[in-house]
DNA sequence: CGCAGACATAGACGAACATCAATGTCCTAC
DNA sequence: GTAGGACATTGATGTTCGTCTATGTCTGCG
């Protein structure tokens, strides 16, 4: 549903604002912006992220991952729905498994937000 | 009590592992990025970083920040100490004003994590 | 001393979240 | 077409979180 509508990934909208260090945020950047991060901060789902991530080809489907963690299919899947509705993460179904990917950008934009600007 | 124990700050952790997209996180890194990542990801504290982080002197008190939210003074309060916590900013107490800072490492720090390695 | 102001803490409450078991959907193979 | 496997969705449950009001602590001042 949200997938017909995707005109611009939640993830991307922190590439729209400046360092937090540089200009304070408006509540309206916030509040864009904080979702993302949300997705992010939990132990389970930064790891699938690195998962994802460093696995040759860039790409992993749940099979993989479920072996990573003592959890249960559906909650590994329920993860990855989070991901991938922060935009931090494409699905792509081939068959019978769906593979995810991490957006590059995305975390990009979000480093960019957080961390030093690029000096 | 925690003060007395600072021997390093849950967000110094962050500079222990490599970025996201370089190998994947142990369980145990994971868990200790995570924490500091959750005190980001709300909107409020956002914006209180940003509101900090670009004030001149690069300090802020909390009657400064009361002034930006509609939010009562001990909410305000509590997401200063959940960032202080974090080792996200420090507090100096000047008299009867309690003045934060961030700390440009910590985020220096997440930065590097999550986004893009300098190239 | 005693009062007033700046900030922190405590306790309570509703909303959001992480997890699971059960079930649903879709694809492939026989 | 039927069976099985890969993944998603649903509904339930215990926990965490954000916010408030009420109260406490400390500092400076008269």
């Amino acid at each position: 549903m949200s997938n017909s509508l995707t005109v611009i990934s939640p993830a991307e909208t922190a590439a729209c604002c400046s360092p937090l260090t540089a200009q304070p945020l408006s509540m309206e950047q916030a509040e864009q912006v904080a979702p993302v991060l949300k997705a992010l901060a939990d132990p389970v789902r930064l790891r699938l992220m690195s998962l994802v991530a460093s696995r040759d080809g860039g790409e992993a489907c749940i099979c993989d991952l479920n072996a990573a963690f003592d959890l249960s299919q559906p909650t590994i899947s329920h993860h990855m729905k989070v991901l991938h509705e922060a935009g931090l993460v494409d699905r792509d179904k081939r068959g019978v498994w769906v593979y995810y990917r991490v957006r590059p950008q995305a975390l990009a934009s979000l480093g960019a937000l957080i961390g030093v600007p690029p000096q």
